[in-house]
DNA sequence: CCGCATCCATCTCGATACTG
DNA sequence: CAGTATCGAGATGGATGCGG
Protein backbone atom coordinates (compact mmCIF):
# COMPACT_ATOMS: atom_id res chain seq x y z
CA UNK A 1 0.00 0.00 0.00
CA UNK A 2 1.49 3.54 -1.61
CA UNK A 3 1.01 6.82 0.50
CA UNK A 4 0.14 9.09 -2.01
CA UNK A 5 0.08 12.17 0.74
CA UNK A 6 3.35 13.30 2.17
CA UNK A 7 2.42 14.13 5.95
CA UNK A 8 4.87 16.98 5.61
CA UNK A 9 3.09 18.88 3.11
CA UNK A 10 0.06 21.33 3.87
CA UNK A 11 -3.22 20.14 3.90
CA UNK A 12 -1.88 16.55 3.52
CA UNK A 13 -5.04 14.46 5.48
CA UNK A 14 -2.96 13.20 7.70
CA UNK A 15 -1.98 16.17 8.97
CA UNK A 16 -5.89 17.25 9.89
CA UNK A 17 -5.78 13.74 11.72
CA UNK A 18 -3.06 14.63 13.60
CA UNK A 19 -4.05 17.70 14.78
CA UNK A 20 -7.44 16.19 16.03
CA UNK A 21 -5.28 14.08 18.37
CA UNK A 22 -3.23 17.04 19.07
CA UNK A 23 -6.28 18.63 20.42
CA UNK A 24 -5.57 19.46 24.17
CA UNK A 25 -8.82 16.96 25.56
CA UNK A 26 -8.87 15.38 22.55
CA UNK A 27 -6.50 12.36 23.90
CA UNK A 28 -7.89 12.32 27.19
CA UNK A 29 -11.62 12.04 26.14
CA UNK A 30 -10.89 9.09 24.02
CA UNK A 31 -9.18 6.93 27.41
CA UNK A 32 -11.87 8.06 29.38
CA UNK A 33 -14.58 6.28 26.54
CA UNK A 34 -12.49 3.70 25.85
CA UNK A 35 -13.17 1.34 28.25
CA UNK A 36 -17.28 1.85 28.97
CA UNK A 37 -19.48 4.40 27.58
CA UNK A 38 -20.05 7.72 29.21
CA UNK A 39 -23.30 10.36 29.81
CA UNK A 40 -22.22 13.61 29.08
CA UNK A 41 -21.97 15.05 32.35
CA UNK A 42 -20.12 12.25 33.94
CA UNK A 43 -16.93 12.73 31.49
CA UNK A 44 -17.70 16.49 32.03
CA UNK A 45 -17.14 15.43 36.38
CA UNK A 46 -14.32 12.79 35.56
CA UNK A 47 -12.03 15.35 33.10
CA UNK A 48 -11.56 17.62 35.57
CA UNK A 49 -10.63 21.86 34.27
CA UNK A 50 -12.46 21.11 31.19
CA UNK A 51 -15.58 23.46 30.30
CA UNK A 52 -18.67 22.86 29.01
CA UNK A 53 -18.04 24.13 25.85
CA UNK A 54 -14.88 22.81 25.31
CA UNK A 55 -16.15 18.90 26.35
CA UNK A 56 -19.40 20.00 23.69
CA UNK A 57 -16.85 20.63 21.02
CA UNK A 58 -14.18 18.20 21.28
CA UNK A 59 -17.04 15.68 20.67
CA UNK A 60 -18.46 16.81 18.14
CA UNK A 61 -15.23 17.02 16.44
CA UNK A 62 -14.49 13.25 17.45
CA UNK A 63 -17.73 12.47 16.59
CA UNK A 64 -17.84 14.03 12.83
CA UNK A 65 -13.85 11.89 12.87
CA UNK A 66 -16.40 9.02 13.15
CA UNK A 67 -13.66 8.05 16.55
CA UNK A 68 -17.03 8.30 18.98
CA UNK A 69 -20.12 7.34 18.95
CA UNK A 70 -23.14 9.50 20.27
CA UNK A 71 -26.20 7.99 21.45
CA UNK A 72 -29.83 9.62 22.51
CA UNK A 73 -31.98 7.45 24.89
CA UNK A 74 -35.16 9.35 24.64
CA UNK A 75 -35.88 9.21 28.42
CA UNK A 76 -36.72 12.08 30.34
CA UNK A 77 -34.83 13.60 31.14
CA UNK A 78 -32.31 12.37 28.48
CA UNK A 79 -29.63 10.62 28.44
CA UNK A 80 -26.88 10.54 25.92
CA UNK A 81 -23.78 8.53 25.45
CA UNK A 82 -20.69 8.52 24.15
CA UNK A 83 -18.74 5.32 22.90
CA UNK A 84 -15.72 4.55 21.45
CA UNK A 85 -16.51 3.35 17.90
CA UNK A 86 -14.79 0.53 15.62
CA UNK A 87 -12.51 3.19 14.26
CA UNK A 88 -11.62 4.99 17.54
CA UNK A 89 -11.08 1.14 18.48
CA UNK A 90 -8.13 0.67 16.26
CA UNK A 91 -6.77 3.86 18.77
CA UNK A 92 -6.80 2.54 22.13
CA UNK A 93 -3.34 0.74 21.99
CA UNK A 94 -2.15 3.83 20.58
CA UNK A 95 -3.62 6.59 23.04
CA UNK A 96 -2.47 4.06 25.52
CA UNK A 97 1.19 4.20 24.28
CA UNK A 98 0.82 7.70 24.80
CA UNK A 99 -0.39 8.41 28.20
CA UNK A 100 2.29 5.13 29.27
CA UNK A 101 4.69 7.41 28.00
CA UNK A 102 3.70 10.31 29.77
CA UNK A 103 3.87 8.35 32.96
CA UNK A 104 6.70 7.03 32.70
CA UNK A 105 8.50 9.88 31.50
CA UNK A 106 6.95 12.68 33.20
CA UNK A 107 9.83 12.78 36.25
CA UNK A 108 12.45 13.13 33.39
CA UNK A 109 10.69 15.81 31.38
CA UNK A 110 9.94 17.63 35.05
CA UNK A 111 13.98 17.25 35.79
CA UNK A 112 14.75 18.61 32.38
CA UNK A 113 12.64 21.52 32.82
CA UNK A 114 14.21 22.43 35.91
CA UNK A 115 17.95 22.26 34.53
CA UNK A 116 16.30 24.26 31.64
CA UNK A 117 14.86 26.89 33.63
CA UNK A 118 17.92 27.26 36.49
CA UNK A 119 20.56 27.12 33.25
CA UNK A 120 18.54 30.14 32.39
CA UNK A 121 18.10 32.20 35.32
CA UNK A 122 22.15 31.39 35.79
CA UNK A 123 22.94 33.43 32.85
CA UNK B 1 6.04 2.44 40.89
CA UNK B 2 2.81 3.60 42.14
CA UNK B 3 1.42 6.91 40.30
CA UNK B 4 0.83 9.72 42.59
CA UNK B 5 -0.91 11.62 40.14
CA UNK B 6 -4.28 11.32 38.59
CA UNK B 7 -3.87 11.99 34.84
CA UNK B 8 -7.30 13.43 35.05
CA UNK B 9 -6.45 15.91 38.23
CA UNK B 10 -5.61 19.78 36.95
CA UNK B 11 -2.06 20.57 36.88
CA UNK B 12 -0.88 17.05 37.10
CA UNK B 13 2.22 17.30 35.30
CA UNK B 14 1.36 14.10 33.53
CA UNK B 15 -1.04 16.95 31.97
CA UNK B 16 1.76 19.18 30.80
CA UNK B 17 3.65 16.40 29.08
CA UNK B 18 0.31 15.75 27.50
CA UNK B 19 -0.17 19.06 26.35
CA UNK B 20 3.38 19.47 24.95
CA UNK B 21 2.82 16.02 22.47
CA UNK B 22 -0.72 17.86 21.83
CA UNK B 23 1.27 20.85 19.85
CA UNK B 24 0.46 21.06 16.69
CA UNK B 25 3.98 20.78 15.42
CA UNK B 26 5.69 18.62 17.86
CA UNK B 27 5.22 15.71 17.04
CA UNK B 28 6.10 16.27 13.29
CA UNK B 29 9.21 17.85 14.17
CA UNK B 30 9.81 15.08 16.59
CA UNK B 31 9.91 12.70 13.71
CA UNK B 32 11.57 14.88 11.46
CA UNK B 33 14.39 14.94 14.33
CA UNK B 34 14.72 11.58 15.09
CA UNK B 35 16.78 9.83 12.16
CA UNK B 36 19.24 12.90 12.40
CA UNK B 37 19.94 15.86 13.52
CA UNK B 38 18.98 18.71 11.44
CA UNK B 39 19.32 22.53 11.33
CA UNK B 40 16.70 24.84 11.70
CA UNK B 41 15.99 26.31 8.13
CA UNK B 42 16.57 22.86 7.14
CA UNK B 43 13.60 21.61 9.45
CA UNK B 44 11.69 24.95 8.23
CA UNK B 45 11.71 23.78 4.59
CA UNK B 46 10.86 20.43 4.97
CA UNK B 47 7.85 20.95 7.11
CA UNK B 48 5.68 22.65 5.19
CA UNK B 49 3.57 26.09 6.57
CA UNK B 50 5.30 26.03 9.55
CA UNK B 51 6.27 29.90 10.41
CA UNK B 52 9.91 30.39 11.78
CA UNK B 53 8.18 31.53 14.87
CA UNK B 54 6.26 28.17 15.62
CA UNK B 55 9.22 26.59 14.68
CA UNK B 56 11.07 28.79 16.90
CA UNK B 57 8.81 27.92 19.94
CA UNK B 58 8.15 24.37 19.30
CA UNK B 59 11.77 23.89 19.34
CA UNK B 60 12.66 25.84 22.65
CA UNK B 61 9.39 23.85 24.52
CA UNK B 62 10.81 20.73 23.34
CA UNK B 63 14.55 21.56 24.10
CA UNK B 64 12.94 22.51 28.01
CA UNK B 65 11.70 19.10 28.32
CA UNK B 66 14.81 17.67 27.20
CA UNK B 67 13.26 15.75 24.16
CA UNK B 68 15.16 17.79 21.68
CA UNK B 69 19.31 18.84 22.23
CA UNK B 70 20.40 22.13 20.06
CA UNK B 71 23.83 22.37 19.46
CA UNK B 72 25.92 25.21 18.09
CA UNK B 73 29.00 25.45 16.01
CA UNK B 74 30.67 28.16 15.72
CA UNK B 75 31.12 28.42 12.12
CA UNK B 76 30.52 31.52 10.04
CA UNK B 77 27.65 32.14 9.77
CA UNK B 78 26.24 30.25 12.70
CA UNK B 79 25.28 26.58 12.40
CA UNK B 80 22.89 24.97 14.70
CA UNK B 81 21.62 21.29 14.78
CA UNK B 82 18.78 20.13 16.59
CA UNK B 83 18.96 16.25 17.77
CA UNK B 84 16.52 14.07 19.60
CA UNK B 85 18.10 13.15 23.27
CA UNK B 86 18.04 10.01 24.88
CA UNK B 87 15.00 11.26 26.56
CA UNK B 88 13.61 12.07 23.26
CA UNK B 89 14.22 8.84 22.05
CA UNK B 90 12.08 6.83 24.05
CA UNK B 91 9.52 8.47 22.41
CA UNK B 92 10.40 7.44 18.61
CA UNK B 93 8.10 4.59 18.73
CA UNK B 94 5.22 6.32 20.12
CA UNK B 95 5.65 8.99 17.64
CA UNK B 96 5.72 6.59 14.90
CA UNK B 97 2.47 4.49 16.02
CA UNK B 98 1.14 7.51 16.06
CA UNK B 99 1.48 8.83 12.41
CA UNK B 100 1.54 5.13 11.19
CA UNK B 101 -1.98 5.23 12.48
CA UNK B 102 -3.09 8.79 11.04
CA UNK B 103 -1.81 6.88 7.53
CA UNK B 104 -3.68 4.01 8.01
CA UNK B 105 -6.96 5.23 9.26
CA UNK B 106 -7.22 8.57 7.46
CA UNK B 107 -9.45 7.25 4.69
CA UNK B 108 -11.45 6.04 7.14
CA UNK B 109 -11.91 9.24 9.12
CA UNK B 110 -12.41 11.39 5.54
CA UNK B 111 -15.37 9.09 4.89
CA UNK B 112 -17.03 9.53 8.56
CA UNK B 113 -16.22 13.25 8.20
CA UNK B 114 -18.27 13.58 4.80
CA UNK B 115 -21.04 11.41 6.07
CA UNK B 116 -21.40 13.08 9.18
CA UNK B 117 -21.34 16.42 7.38
CA UNK B 118 -23.41 15.09 4.58
CA UNK B 119 -26.01 13.95 7.50
CA UNK B 120 -25.69 17.68 9.12
CA UNK B 121 -26.35 19.09 5.84
CA UNK B 122 -29.53 16.97 4.86
CA UNK B 123 -31.45 18.44 7.65
C1' DC C 1 22.33 31.22 8.76
C1' DC C 2 19.71 31.59 12.98
C1' DG C 3 16.65 33.67 15.35
C1' DC C 4 14.32 37.49 18.38
C1' DA C 5 11.09 41.68 18.64
C1' DT C 6 7.17 43.83 17.22
C1' DC C 7 2.75 44.51 15.38
C1' DC C 8 -1.65 43.02 14.24
C1' DA C 9 -5.46 39.80 12.78
C1' DT C 10 -7.49 35.67 14.28
C1' DC C 11 -9.12 32.42 17.13
C1' DT C 12 -9.84 29.90 21.07
C1' DC C 13 -11.62 29.58 25.59
C1' DG C 14 -14.13 30.38 29.70
C1' DA C 15 -17.97 32.45 32.01
C1' DT C 16 -22.61 33.31 31.82
C1' DA C 17 -27.24 32.83 30.55
C1' DC C 18 -30.86 30.37 28.46
C1' DT C 19 -33.56 26.17 25.92
C1' DG C 20 -35.64 21.36 25.05
C1' DC D 1 -29.56 16.18 31.74
C1' DA D 2 -27.52 17.90 27.70
C1' DG D 3 -26.58 21.06 25.40
C1' DT D 4 -26.62 26.12 22.38
C1' DA D 5 -25.80 31.36 22.18
C1' DT D 6 -23.31 35.20 23.12
C1' DC D 7 -19.57 38.05 24.58
C1' DG D 8 -15.10 39.66 26.12
C1' DA D 9 -10.24 38.45 27.33
C1' DG D 10 -6.25 36.16 26.41
C1' DA D 11 -3.52 33.25 23.81
C1' DT D 12 -1.89 32.19 19.21
C1' DG D 13 -0.13 32.76 14.58
C1' DG D 14 1.69 34.97 10.62
C1' DA D 15 4.30 38.86 8.47
C1' DT D 16 7.90 41.94 8.76
C1' DG D 17 12.17 43.98 10.03
C1' DC D 18 16.44 43.74 12.45
C1' DG D 19 20.77 41.74 14.93
C1' DG D 20 24.42 38.24 16.13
Amino acid sequence: MAYIYDIYEENCPTRQVLDRLADKWALLILDQVQAAPKRFNHLRRDIKGISQKALSQTLKKLERDGLVSRTVYPSVPVTVEYALTPLGGTLKDTVAAIAHWAERHMDSVLEAQQAYDTALAAR
